[in-house]
DNA sequence: TAATAATCGAGACGGTACGTCGCGTCTTCTG
DNA sequence: CAGAAGACGCGACGTACCGTCTCGATTATTA
């Protein structure tokens, strides 16, 4: 009716006004404000960092304590957080828009540095990804949480977005380079090389969360994709 | 579960595993169970198939209309199916058991007979994924109704075990036959092997919704699985 | 956007559907079914008698334990009642419609009978009003509930609709007849007649609650009334 | 009452009664009290009178614009009013005390000066009651207001205070100067006599909205009271 | 033919949560 | 210091569903 988006944030403002003296100071990058020079000055009251880490800290609290996520309530949030519902609706317009956040508060930062050209790289990458699987395996919160959002498809999309496509993006290019090299046959689609790479890994670490996960399975899966998978015939 | 059974039918006790070839007669007919000769007659009015029906239908028509499933309610559901809420609760004990069964109800029915031996059997299969996938993508029912089953750890086992999990098995069998008869390595786990084909296909139709699906998409996984990827094969 | 309204009641429905077997039945008069011959059958189940009057009591039992109203909040008032705001709001549309009925359930019922000429009748009304005002003051919940009620405009027009005019209309009745009796003069208007005798009474009980309510102030009254004040001009 | 009152006003105390005619310019300079010379310096920048102001046009402009005053809430006002709520918590502790204020804004000021002795001073009270009683309900405003102020006690108590008792006293006054000039009869109460006079007028202003205020009502009142009600008198 | 019993649509029930609004206080920056 | 702005914890608003519970009215089977 009259107010329908009050300069709501969605994230990304978390940096709008670096934490202000007191607060508890949550990430380790620090970014200069410098990088947005002519953004109007933000008048009022500044929205507290405390609180909002105070939210997010509910969130995976709860999640922590074994609650099935559906069973969250923005109302129960806040009440842990001990925080006014308000406070959370003036960050995100709702639940999964919330959890979004939580899930990018507690991802593992970021994938190992890549070298500059090869195999080697899609090898790392490889194990990246079977890491991860381990992670999330392991912690009842992410499968809960990765669950959930893919229930939701423009926080997938999000997540997607702002997660998976740049992996795949410089998983393509570590193809590329490797096709490059003459480490791999360069008469095939990147596109398949790459999704003749990452399926298998994919299938056992989200398709067959109880399938095993061994150290070498990067290994094994490069070994065999470059060998083939025909018999004798090759020898 | 929460209370008093009143003797709860759950769907899924009533035909146990097999299939009900097409819908089991929506008319007004009482079906007598005569699998189960010498249960207990069931006194008093018989519960209407067509009021079941109904229930199906209305769920379907509402995510078909665009429904974004979250937002379908129990109250909803009676209502747009002209029935008592009561009437839901009498058959399933939630929303998501209702979901599974709405889900079977839409099933394809069956993946396309095996032969009995090769590789033959495995490219099949993975053809039999990819329009599927095809089917899926096409549908917002089945994206929405998929979502939301994974974001259900309970129904999605359900689903996983009496859907995915026997494909799994019979492409399994079918990997082993290939081995057995020359057609692949036998110095590979089978399981591997298995990951190696479904892999790149599941990437594509789950992964990347947006990727293409083409004709050949089955043939090039098969064949570059095969050949391998070392450029050596090539010189 | 799609109920608005769902057959609301607000009073007077409360005759709906005779006490059912088992509900504590607050009413006193019987009230067959057959004065409303065609209504339609009133399908589903029904209000529940006992939940209305937790209601109202919870309201007066807060009233009467000094709570200023302003204070009262349909949720608090659920709260105490045990009962769900839904419930309130099935009935009532709002705390004001709620508070007609908390009056109306406390109405000293009705005024005395009225006999059939003169001026007796005004004085019994007189006395009447004087009892109210006694018993009015003496309660906090009455003292409260009047200011609220004349704060909604719409309240206190239905409130003097069915409980001020009617008596009103009574007392105008009585000066007629008085009139017709010779009791009082007949070349004034009626109106003005009946404003001088119930406005001092009233300025008394409404205007300054201080003011004392002796028990001969309707014979002082009447008497100063038909004496005139006049001084020794008219002896 | 509620915390550290940080020396708060409350209106009132500051301009006592004189009205400060007309909006005493709205720009932006800072106006020196000059009107209390040896109060204490009070240090810092001054009050804002066109912030004070804009309050009360505010609130006047909303009750002009049909707003149901139940409907108005100090944000409201204070968006209105392009003022920050602190700057009106400043002033007064809260919406009903900032009431009183507009209301004593808004006084016909004063009633009519009244002679020295007699029943005529007796008719001008009644008459200026009667004009009062016109322009109240001619105003939605007013009748607002006053709706509003006797649904809170403590308001209702203050500007009973201020206003309607020092006219009672007037009134009381010019009863007893009637009595001692032989005007009236003088066996009878003066309070009585008061409220025989002031009740019938009261009635048709504040009980009955919609009666009719002729022009020579206060006449016609004090005429049948002196001549009295029976008929005998007519003989 | 009647009695018994489970079903049906409908909708009320005590609850929980929704997302919004207002409260009165606080915290920032600008004059 | 006072000013506008707006965030803060809190609590109420009126609505939507939850899953259960009556209602009166159907339909079957059993006596």
């Amino acid at each position: 009716m009259q107010g329908q988006d009050g300069e709501r944030d969605r994230r990304g403002a978390r940096n709008g006004g670096e934490p202000q003296a007191g607060a508890p100071a949550c990430g380790s990058s620090a970014e200069v404000p410098a990088g947005a020079p002519d953004a109007e000055p933000r008048r009022g009251r500044p929205r507290s960092a405390a609180a909002e880490r105070a939210i997010l800290d509910a969130v995976i609290a709860l999640l922590e304590a074994g609650e099935p996520l559906a069973g969250l309530s923005i109302e129960r949030i806040a009440r842990t957080a001990g925080v006014g519902k308000a406070t959370i609706y003036r960050r995100w317009s709702g639940k999964e828009e919330l959890f979004v956040d939580v899930v990018r508060d507690m991802e593992p930062t970021d994938p190992p540095l890549s070298g500059t050209a090869g195999l080697a790289d899609l090898r790392v990458m490889l194990e990246s990804l079977r890491t991860r699987g381990l992670a999330q395996r392991s912690s009842v919160l992410l499968v809960n949480i990765f669950a959930q959002m893919k229930s939701h498809p423009k926080l997938w999309e999000e997540y997607h977005g702002t997660v998976i496509a740049p992996r795949r993006v410089a998983m393509l290019e570590a193809v590329r380079r490797a096709v490059a090299a003459g480490e791999l046959r360069d008469d095939l689609d990147v596109e398949l090389i790459d999704d003749l790479f990452v399926g298998p890994m994919l299938v056992r670490t989200v398709h067959r969360p109880d399938a095993p996960l061994p150290d070498d399975l990067a290994d094994r899966i490069i070994t065999a994709l470059l060998q083939g998978l025909a018999p004798a015939a090759r020898v």
